[in-house]
RNA sequence: GCGGGUAUAGCUUAAUGGUAAAGCCCUAGCCUUCCAAGCUAGUUAUGAGGGUUCGAUUCCCUCUACCCGCUCCA
């Protein structure tokens, strides 16, 4: 991304916090107190917006699915099913920084060096007496120049001193030894110098169980679930029991997973506590190649159903190497945001990894007698597993929409619409009659209010002008207003009485439409 | 975690070591017959804590959050 294209992108992000904020779609949790890093909270249409999505992913893949049954697991988790998936001890990064560069680098993936470590006590300034004690070392690799190692060493030493003006050339080294290594891992690669010690980053959230349970006391620790995926696993052989399944078949669950993220970035992005959308789909060893293909397509149609276009979607094939251990096949699912192309979903073959994991380590049968080969077996499975808050963040971002209009006296002005699919819309439609200190008015507009509101989210407002209501409404979605006129009372003869002007969102097109017909014609268009 | 930046009303901006200003928005009233109209009135702010000072939004320190770049993202 270019430097003018990258700036513009932080202005439109700006923008699209900005609205979210003034017309309460999201808010930085517990503002009034500073904000805590990395969470939000969603405000009234925020949440509206969020449980349409939520309601629509669980109609699709639950309720109009027979081979889908749905779950909802505790947060709060047991420790050994965390030890069995290999989150607690394999969930976390061995990190170091370069005491020179500053630079982050992951411990274990430092090519192990051989070479003389030139090693120091600290240094000092003759003229002006200023001087440091600090233990500091330098690699020197075959074949470089001792000298590289005093000039990194008075580069490193530089750092502390208070006068900026005086030269790193000017410093005196303390006490210089050398030392022959071999595969050292502590000193980084680019540059030689003195790695810290590496640090262990855990992204799980502990906590204990039990009002009186002691911090040190081992058999009290859970976590804050770290994805939603174990539930279902550990919940596997009841399900399967409890409700005459054959494969293949899946578990679908939506709920709230915690992560430790070390740098939470990018609005709601990157957010330490998250909603996922999560399907385990319980498969033959033979099916789950297929089924992968299967599941992205499937995935790809539900946003473009929900206004995420697929020319907005990028999918990534994650290339070996580069997967889980344990997944055979994996697809990210990437949307374009204004801060990068970035991932929304993983639709990955998990072969029978966890369910074997957790057979072996909770001791219990797991396996499943499958009819059609009668034989039992473990089955495979395939996860599209997808970010309920990334998706929202996407479907505000692809809403989002800045239009220049003329009025009739030929001035310009800025038109700002968040075009939602009117199926994901947080109001459906606004209920206006055209003059608030008209009785007449104002009892129709409340009658219609009343007819709409079993079915859909209807917003009322009789307040200001007609066109700054209509404005009010772009700004937050709302794909159809319905005004009540006089002609709505009867006032220009029996054609248009019980008729309302029906103003759509996306064209400002108005069309007369009549009361009884409202209803279904909006429930078709929301649905 | 490192480096850089930012923090004044819901939003956008102003100003000051001594009563924090404006526009938009919002609320109420009047008026208004379909795209942010007009008039009147009104609410709302110096991120948190400490220090210097008679007095700090302003100067200094610490913290917090957000943004950008690294790093990280099983």
């Amino acid at each position: 991304m270019s430097d003018a294209a990258s700036e513009k992108n932080t202005v439109l992000m700006e923008k699209i916090v900005s609205l979210c904020k003034r017309r309460g779609f999201i808010f930085q949790s517990a503002e009034i107190y500073g904000g805590l890093n990395g969470c939000w909270d969603y405000g009234p249409l925020g949440a509206e917006l969020k449980r349409n999505l939520k309601d629509y992913w669980w109609r699709k893949n639950v309720q109009e699915r027979e081979d889908i049954l749905g779950m909802d697991g505790s947060i709060l988790t047991h420790q050994e099913v965390l030890k069995a998936s290999g989150h607690v001890g394999g969930f976390s990064d061995p990190m170091c920084d370069c005491l020179l560069s500053k630079a982050r680098l992951r411990a274990d993936q430092i090519e192990p060096q051989d070479g003389d470590v030139y090693s120091y006590a600290g240094a000092s300034h003759e003229e002006s007496g200023w001087s440091v004690d600090r233990a500091y070392s330098v690699l020197v690799t075959e074949g470089q120049d001792e000298n590289k190692a005093r000039k990194t060493a008075r580069l490193y030493y530089a750092q502390f001193l208070t006068d900026k003006q005086i030269s790193p050339k000017k410093l005196e080294l303390a006490d210089e030894s050398t030392e022959k290594v071999e595969g050292t891992t502590q000193f980084n690669p680019e540059n030689g110098s003195l790695l810290t010690e590496p640090r262990e980053f855990n992204l799980m959230f502990k906590t204990h169980m039990g009002a009186s349970a002691e911090d040190g006391d081992e058999s009290s620790v859970a976590y804050l679930r770290p994805e939603t995926a174990q539930t279902i696993f550990t919940q596997f052989k009841n399900v399967a029991e409890t409700n005459r399944v054959k494969l293949p078949f899946g578990i679908a669950q939506i709920g709230k997973s915690f992560r430790n993220e070390i740098n939470p970035r990018n609005y709601t992005f990157r957010s330490r506590e998250f909603e996922q959308m999560e399907i385990e789909f319980f498969c033959r060893p033979d099916e789950g190649m297929a089924l992968t293909d299967e599941w992205l397509e499937l995935r790809l149609k539900f946003y473009e159903e929900i206004g995420i276009p697929r020319q907005h979607l990028h999918i990534l094939d994650v290339p070996d190497g580069e997967r889980a251990h344990y997944s055979k096949k994996t697809y990210d699912i990437e949307y374009e945001f204004p801060f990068g192309i970035q991932e929304l979903e993983g639709v990955a073959y998990r072969t029978d990894y966890d369910l074997s994991k957790h057979k072996e380590c909770s001791g219990k049968p797991l396996d499943f007698f499958d009819d059609e080969a009668k034989e039992k077996l473990i089955p495979h499975v395939v996860e599209p597993s997808a970010g309920c808050d990334r998706t929202i963040l996407a479907l505000i971002c692809e809403a989002f929409d800045e239009e220049t209009v003329t009025d009739e006296k030929g001035k310009e002005e800025v038109r700002t619409v968040m075009r939602f699919s009117p199926r994901m819309a947080p109001i459906k439609v606004a209920v206006l009659p055209l003059l608030k200190n008209k009785p007449e008015l104002v009892e129709k507009a409340r009658e219609i209010q009343q007819i709409l509101t079993p079915f859909m989210t209807v917003f009322y407002d009789e307040t200001a002008a007609i066109g700054r209501r209509y404005r009010r409404q772009d700004e937050v979605g709302t794909p159809f207003c319905v005004t009540i006129d006089f002609d709505t009372l009867g006032e220009s003869g029996e054609e248009l009485k019980d008729t309302v002007t029906l103003r759509h969102r996306d064209s400002m097109e108005q069309e007369r439409i009549s009361i009884a017909e409202l209803r279904n014609f909006l429930l078709d268009r929301i649905h």
